[in-house]
RNA sequence: GCCUCCGUAGAUUAGUUGGCUAAAUCGUCAGUCUCAUAAGCUGAAGAUCGAGGGUUCAAGUCCCUCUGGAGGCACCA
């Protein structure tokens, strides 16, 4: 019989480049993606991580425009500039593609020609503002004017801050153009919609089977059916996204959020021959989103996909909350925040702010980043705990035993605690099958709190002046153990997890697929020797956290990469 | 204005379909070992589960009101 192996397409959402990711960026859908996918790589899943930018809509074009930078340089320099930042972070993507691509605009054309032919498109007539000064016909963000039920003079857009009132922006009088103050003019023009009326009902049936997903998520998502979904224009009027294939639509292009979810489809195009085998076979499709995003991915992703017919829909719309900082929002103005661009300056090991991150993942709720907590979580619970654990390990076997071990003769002696350690592994192991990333990492560090009080009970420092074997064997019990915590502990810090690998003196990587399951075994081999341990995490000092701070606290305005 | 979610020890969180003295980690305090990055281990103090009311033999867990926070209310990324 054949092993299928189960696929797995893992997505975090498709950052926007008008801007430079910060610290929530990263907690709220990179690493917690990346943290996901690499355990699924571990676990022997068929994976795929893929990301991208997205470059198309009005705010890039107009930043580009006030840089008076060509559009197409503009978007590279930012596309970069995010690699940089995820690279540096050790983000696994498989793929991480851009929207511009011309890969991109031929499947986004096919996706919607598909669409068309199942007959779920059609064609009506809107009025919009249209600035004469900019060219640009107006999105409702960028016009102001006087509201009509209170008065106020600067509503903007489509609700009134004043009376808080929902209003058509075409009832706005007195509008101004936000960007040159121009009066614009009402213009008339022809788009495209997308019958949502028409699929709200397959939709519906759809997302009450899933009962796995969170129940925010989920609850959010009912609540939008429930209200009812209307049809919902995908084409504007402006020059920066997809061209629309049709006649008579030669100067508009795709909504950008019509075009930006089909760039998880492209970018695993772009990646793969196989690329339809995770989109169109039996496999898993999961987006890591932050929680602005819910609407779009339970919502209208799926309702274009049900349009369209050829895809799988998602498996699972994971959807995060917000990290603050010390109590507000992160606030590039303000300078408040921890920015990723100068992050690398600091000379930081990746592996101790992820694993910081993981503790502050907004899984449940917004969560806030502190820097009286990030001292203390990594020093003593990454540090004084888990570190020290593999560090006090390692260096007795090196300058006590001549980093020699024998494996016990009666494992039985051990059963209990191996015991302990097994049912440990399993519940992190499905702590991780349901995404529970911060809930893990808890397990796996109290894994090694385990692994403390073995060695304090066990007393190998006081076994060693009698028994050298003995002391060995003991040891082989808590080097193994460190083999499995290298496992358990390589979605969240990879390069640790590799180094503790290697001072084990072991040839496989424990980034490597399906390593997973030897972590339920006790696999050293007897007599094996290891190599000379060194520190894995170095602690955090208040006078780096006070550099730190001032470094990161620093981010560029978009204009100074020019 | 309407709707959804959240509010548990100083901090961060667990708490399954309501059921025994409400868990854990960090921090604090005390004791203790010494292999280890002054780390480890043991123990203690600390919560009338946002406030008030209701249903029930029994509620952190269900219902209502209030209060504080987060978000949605559609062409906004």
């Amino acid at each position: 019989m054949v092993k299928v192996t189960e696929k797995r397409l893992i997505t975090a959402a498709l950052p926007y480049v008008n801007n430079i990711p910060h610290l929530g960026h990263i907690v709220g859908s990179h690493l917690p993606g990346d943290i996901f996918a690499r355990f699924c790589r571990l676990k022997g899943y068929d994976t795929l991580y893929i990301g991208g930018t997205d470059e198309h809509g009005t705010p890039a074009l107009l930043e580009a425009k006030k840089q008076k930078i060509p559009l197409d340089k503009f978007c590279t320099t930012i596309y970069k500039e995010h690699k940089k930042i995820y690279d540096w972070f050790n983000i696994s993507y498989d793929n991480f593609s851009r929207t511009s691509k011309p890969i991109h605009h031929e499947l986004t054309q096919e996706f919607f020609q598909k669409i068309k032919d199942n007959g779920y498109i059609k064609e009506a007539k809107i009025k919009q503002f249209y600035c004469e000064h900019d060219k640009i016909f107006l999105p409702d963000r960028f016009v102001e004017g006087t509201c009509k039920s209170c008065g106020y003079e600067h509503a903007r857009g489509d609700q009134c801050e004043k009376c808080t009132k929902v209003l058509d922006t075409l009832t706005l009088t007195k509008a101004k153009c936000t960007l040159c103050s121009n009066t614009p003019e009402i213009k008339e023009s022809n788009h495209l919609f997308l019958k949502y009326d028409k699929l709200s009902s397959k939709l519906e049936t759809w997302l009450k089977k899933q009962t796995h997903w969170r129940h925010q998520v989920l609850n959010l998502a009912l609540a939008w059916v429930k209200e009812g979904i209307k049809e919902r224009g995908i084409t504007r009027d402006i020059e920066n996204g997809v061209k629309v294939p049709l006649e008579g639509y030669e100067d508009k292009v795709f909504y950008v959020w019509f075009d930006a979810p089909i760039g998880y489809i492209s970018s695993t195009k772009e990646h793969t021959k196989d690329w339809e085998s995770y989109w169109k076979e039996d496999s898993k499709i999961y987006h890591f989103i932050g929680k602005d995003n819910i609407p779009f991915h339970s919502i209208f992703w799926p309702s274009s996909l049900i349009a369209n017919g050829d895809y799988n829909l998602p498996y699972n719309v994971v959807g995060l909350q917000y990290l603050n900082y010390e109590g507000g929002k992160f606030s590039k103005t303000h300078k408040r925040g921890v920015f990723c661009e100068n992050i690398p300056k600091t000379g930081i090991n990746p592996d101790v702010l992820r694993a910081y991150l993981t503790f502050v993942i907004p899984e449940t709720d917004d969560t806030e980043f502190k820097w009286s907590e990030f001292e203390s979580r990594v020093n003593s619970d990454l540090i004084g705990n888990f570190g020290n654990f593999i560090n006090r390990t390692l260096t007795f076997v090196h300058s006590k035993l001549n980093g020699e071990l024998v494996q016990p003769k009666d494992l039985e002696e051990y059963s209990e605690f191996n015991q302990q350690v097994t049912e440990k592994i399993n519940k992190v192991e499905q702590l991780l099958e349901k995404a529970e990333l911060r809930h893990a990492f808890q397990e796996i560090l109290s894994l090694s709190d385990l692994g403390n009080k073995f060695f304090n009970d066990q007393e190998p420092w006081v076994v060693l002046k009698q028994d050298e074997t003995k002391t060995k064997e003991i040891l082989y019990i808590c080097v193994d153990l460190c083999r499995k915590l290298a496992i358990l502990s390589s979605p969240y810090i990879p390069s640790s997890s590799e180094k503790i690998f290697k001072i084990l003196n072991l040839k496989e990587n424990p980034t490597k697929e399906s390593i997973w399951e030897t972590s339920k075994e006790i696999k050293i081999p007897n007599k094996h020797k290891i190599n000379k341990p060194e520190v894995l995490f170095e602690k955090l000092t208040p006078e780096f956290i006070e550099e730190f701070k001032k470094t990161v606290a620093e981010t560029s305005n978009i204009k100074d990469l020019f």
